[in-house]
DNA sequence: AAACACCTTCGAGTGCACTTTAAGTCAACC
DNA sequence: GGTTGACTTAAAGTGCACTCGAAGGTGTTT
């Protein structure tokens, strides 16, 4: 892989991955990132540390709390013996997301039928007697 | 519809829709679900209210804020004249969830990917020397 | 020399949606 | 007559993940 010897400061870091300089301290603080120092103390990040960021971004973005993401990262720092732990944790990540979207897409049908209500309402091809409920109940009953 | 007439005391009806006391007082604070009073004002809920309390939490659980869904009552309120902008929150409700949905699946694929990479690494086929990085590639260049 | 980007600690503020407490009252049930 | 469950208002607390500001410092660029 080549560009590793490129430097990032924060402010430019955390354009390139989507945050703020805020978070990016707060991460580190929380030990989720970390960073290394040029001669005056100021920090600066590399091509390897973007991917870690994005890395952390996806598991965040299924929804995994920032502290299984420090467990993680603790798990990670520990060698290869944590690999079945840290397996079994993307597992239940995976598998909660997972069950999220079901959820998400069951609200979403009732939605989409509220909808496709209204439409009928408003072109008259549904009677103006029948509640919502009723409508409902058509697809229920099969 | 039958059993309208029933009548269910806060606390019966919290259990009923999944929420606390709490909560539905404060719902009922915020405008979002309304009760009635007996004699001696204590509030009850009918049947009509649990299917109302259900939907808002069909509304909620597609990721609609309560800001929103004061505004869908308020409407509602109003009358059929307010039907198409109803519609349109609802509209917007769905597509958001479906970009989120969008979103989550691909965060989710990458987890998917890792786990496997994990897999391949306990069971020694995948190279111990490459990353998951190189692996993610492999896919990415198809 | 000013402007800018970075550094530090650390505490406070934000947004959302509850959740709980306090303190006192009332009425039905056993 | 005690327990239970309801009522009121108003305020404070919770959890999460930031987000910001103060106050004072260093170093680089215009």
């Amino acid at each position: 892989m080549a560009e590793e010897q490129r430097r990032y400061r924060i402010g430019e870091f955390a354009k390139l991955v989507g945050l703020s300089t805020y978070t990016l301290r707060y991460y580190e603080d929380q030990g989720l990132v970390k960073s290394q120092r040029d001669e005056n103390d100021v920090r600066y990040y590399t091509d390897e540390d973007i991917r870690w960021v994005g890395f952390i971004l996806h598991l965040k973005g299924t929804g995994m709390r920032l502290n299984d993401l420090k467990r993680y990262v603790r798990l990670r720092a520990a060698g290869d013996a944590t690999i079945p732990e840290r397996r079994a944790m993307l597992q239940k990540t995976k598998d909660d997301a997972e069950a999220d979207i079901a959820e998400l897409q069951m609200h979403l049908q009732v939605l989409g039928r509220k909808i496709d209500w209204y439409d009928g309402k408003v072109e008259h091809t549904i009677a103006d007697s029948e509640s919502f409920q009723e409508y409902l109940q058509r697809f229920n009953d099969k």
